[in-house]
Parts: structure tokens; C-alpha cells; sequence
DNA sequence: TCAATTTCTTGTCCTAGTTCAATGCACAGC
DNA sequence: GCTGTGCATTGAACTAGGACAAGAAATTGA
């Protein structure tokens, strides 16, 4: 990662992003901006591996990410993908300064806005307000996992991968059926089966 | 629901519960407990339903719930059991001031300590430390969910039973295994199929 | 206490999805 | 312009788990 220089639209869409949630002053964004660190990212670069402690929140500026768990067996489960104007980081560990199990690893050539853990605490000491911004960026986070939830559990192959193309139509062009199907909770092969079953209709 | 009467040890268990997340003073934990409204509330009723607007978050003094959705097809899922110490609420109706799509639902008898809307801004406003509390408690959440999710994915039938066993002792003593079986994601038919299985062993 | 309702078990048949293996394709790096 | 590497497709054989049905057991409640 190597810090670049700063132009006047680095943090445009991010204080777009804050300010759909919550209304800040100018000075409040300025301030805001101050504690972010622009990074620039190599496509297929591990930001976080097992094992190691989250010391970021990172908001995507341009590029794209996954975020996945390997568990006991060596099954690998696609827990997120994240483009512009998402964050990615894993909360626990970042919360808990707790060894992470999960890895976040760039899939395209990425411009990262990162808050450290040091500079996320003085942002919130100097302006409690971020208290809530934060608070209702994990809720809809929350929201939106527990609807993942209901349809990994109730719908099948199919729906489930109609729905994923109707909920993230960029993302589905993006990013390889191979991840795709993993997210989803299916085999890659049989997604690619389900493709050209509904192809054929 | 009925208001019942208040006796010392009413507040003794959710006073401790948030004490250890976040430090508080004595006055700031009445000016809390203030803001609560105890409710005795009889086994098999609704709290919250399909399409209405979720105004609380209730904290289990007493007793056993589940909260759960139906999809298009009908088909049941339990997303949350609630037993002593659990908070339960519907997070994204509560605070978008949506309709709910999920039902809460008391197995047993419960005492609960309820928080309205209208008494939790009132309470963040009054002591905005409490900001502090509830986005932990909502990153606590969805730490689990993800956990949750991954082993819905990754595991097989017997596992995610014994999985649960292990992580939920209590809960699987007190509920029923039709709902175990609905929040494993697999039928109750196979879920007694597999206990079966294991008990031979 | 006894009926009524809920929950649990067991068996049979069936299907959605897996695993493995082979082939084809695309494009990134030299 | 090749060549390796990573992805996608297809097929065949297999299996975990579902759906249905029917009976047993356990709870509940007047």
C-alpha cells in the first residue's frame, strides 16, 4: 500500500455517503477527512488474513473486495463483496482487537479511504456525533445479513441467485460465478447449471 | 400486557448486563431504569407482528422468545431465540420506522423491561453515552449472525445440532425442536432423524 | 383426570445439490 | 505469438436432506 496525494474529489463521495445518514457541518466533514488515510491497493492483496487483529475500517472509493471465512474443513464461505461507497473491515476483531478468522482481499486494483483503529477513537472523542453514524452503518449491516440469512435458509438455487442479480446487478457483472456461487452457498458448478437452466427459459 | 409493581432486584440483572459494557454510575443507571417499563406478558402472544411498526426493545428479566419471518412461499424461519439477559427487537423496523417483516413471539411466561422509541431518545439524548451501549450491542449482534451465517453454509445437518448444543445449552433444553430444527434451517423430521443417529453412538 | 393439542419419531420415496473428472475458453505475462 | 493459469461448462454417479404419512409420546388445560 503507498499513501498518494490528495485531490479535491477524494473525499467527495464519502462525504456524500456520511451525509445521507446523518447531517454534518463543512468543518465536521473537514475534520472527518483529516482522520481518513487514501491508499491505493494491488488487485488480489490480502488487506487482512486470519489470524492477524483489524485495525482498520476501510470505505472503497474505487475498486472491489471480498471478505471471506475458511473454516475447520478448509470450506471457503464468501461473507461479503464490497464496491464503491462501501466499508469493509471485520468489526469484532477491530472491536475487540481480537485475531481475526476472517481474510479481506482486494479483487480489482482498489483507492481505499482508511480510518485506523487509533485514528476512528480520537474521531469519536472529538466528535461524539460519529457515535451514531457508525452505530446505524453496523444496524443496516445487521438488517441486511439477517435477510441474507432468511434466504440461504428458504429459498433455493435459483431464486437464490435471481435474487442476488436483482439486489447487486453490478456486482454480479464484476465479479467470477465461482465467488459469486460461494457467497450464495452453493457449488460453482451448480450455479453454472442453474445459469444455463434459466438461460434456456 | 399488564404493569406490574417494582421491587429492588426488578433492575438488578439489566443494570449489571449494560455495566458490563459499558461503565456507568449509579444515578446514570436509575436515570436508565427510569426510562423502563416492566411488563409480565403470558406465553404464546405477539409482541410484534408481520406488518407492524416495532416501537420497543424489550430485555428479558424472565422467560423464553423467538422471534422468526415467513417468506412468500410460507415458509417459517426463527431467526433469534431470547431467553434471561437477551434483548429482542426488530433493529431495522424500530429505527426506519418500517413495517416489520418478522413476528416475535413469547414461548413461555416473561417479565421483560421494555424501551419505546420515543423513551430511547429521550434516553440518548439525556445521556448520550448510552449511544455507546446500543452500537455495541448491535455489533455484538451481528458478529454472531456471521458466525450464524458461515455455519449455515459450511456445515452439515449434525453439525450446526451439535454446534448449537454447544453454544446454546439452555436454549436447547427449553425449546422446542421443531423451532430448533426451523432455526438450523433443516426440517423436524431430519433433526430427529439425526438425533437418533447420535444417540446410537 | 381425561381429552385435545402439540411435539417427536420412524419409514419410504424422491430430488436438489454435491463431487469428481474432463474439456474448453479467455486473457495476462513474457 | 505462445503458454500457463484461472474460470466456466458439462456429464455421470452419488447423497444429504426434504416431503409425506401415520403412529407414539408428551403437554396442556378445563
Amino acid at each position: 500500500m503507498k499513501t498518494i496525494k490528495l485531490s479535491e474529489e477524494t473525499f467527495q463521495s464519502i462525504n456524500q455517503h456520511v451525509s445521507k445518514t446523518c447531517a454534518f457541518t463543512e468543518a465536521e466533514l473537514a475534520l472527518f477527512n483529516s482522520f481518513l488515510e487514501v491508499r491505493t491497493v494491488k488487485k488480489k492483496t490480502f488487506l487482512l488474513q486470519q489470524g492477524e487483529v483489524c485495525d482498520f475500517e476501510a470505505y472503497i472509493n474505487k475498486g472491489c473486495i471480498r471478505s471471506y471465512y475458511i473454516n475447520e474443513n478448509g470450506f471457503e464461505v464468501i461473507l461479503q463483496f464490497a464496491i464503491e461507497d462501501w466499508w469493509v473491515s471485520d468489526i469484532a476483531s477491530f472491536h475487540e482487537q481480537q485475531p481475526s478468522n476472517q481474510f479481506i482481499e482486494t479483487l480489482e486494483d482498489c483507492e481505499l479511504l482508511v480510518l485506523t483503529r487509533e485514528a476512528k477513537e480520537e474521531l469519536l472523542q472529538q466528535l461524539p456525533k460519529f457515535e451514531r453514524l457508525f452505530r446505524l452503518m453496523v444496524q443496516r449491516n445487521l438488517a441486511s445479513l439477517q435477510h441474507r440469512l432468511m434466504n440461504t435458509i428458504s429459498m433455493n438455487a435459483e431464486e437464490k441467485y435471481l435474487d442476488f442479480n436483482k439486489r447487486y446487478p453490478t456486482i454480479a457483472q464484476r465479479v467470477p460465478q465461482l465467488y459469486i456461487a460461494s457467497f450464495l452457498g452453493m457449488s460453482a458448478e451448480f450455479l453454472s447449471k442453474v445459469r444455463t437452466r434459466l438461460a434456456k427459459k
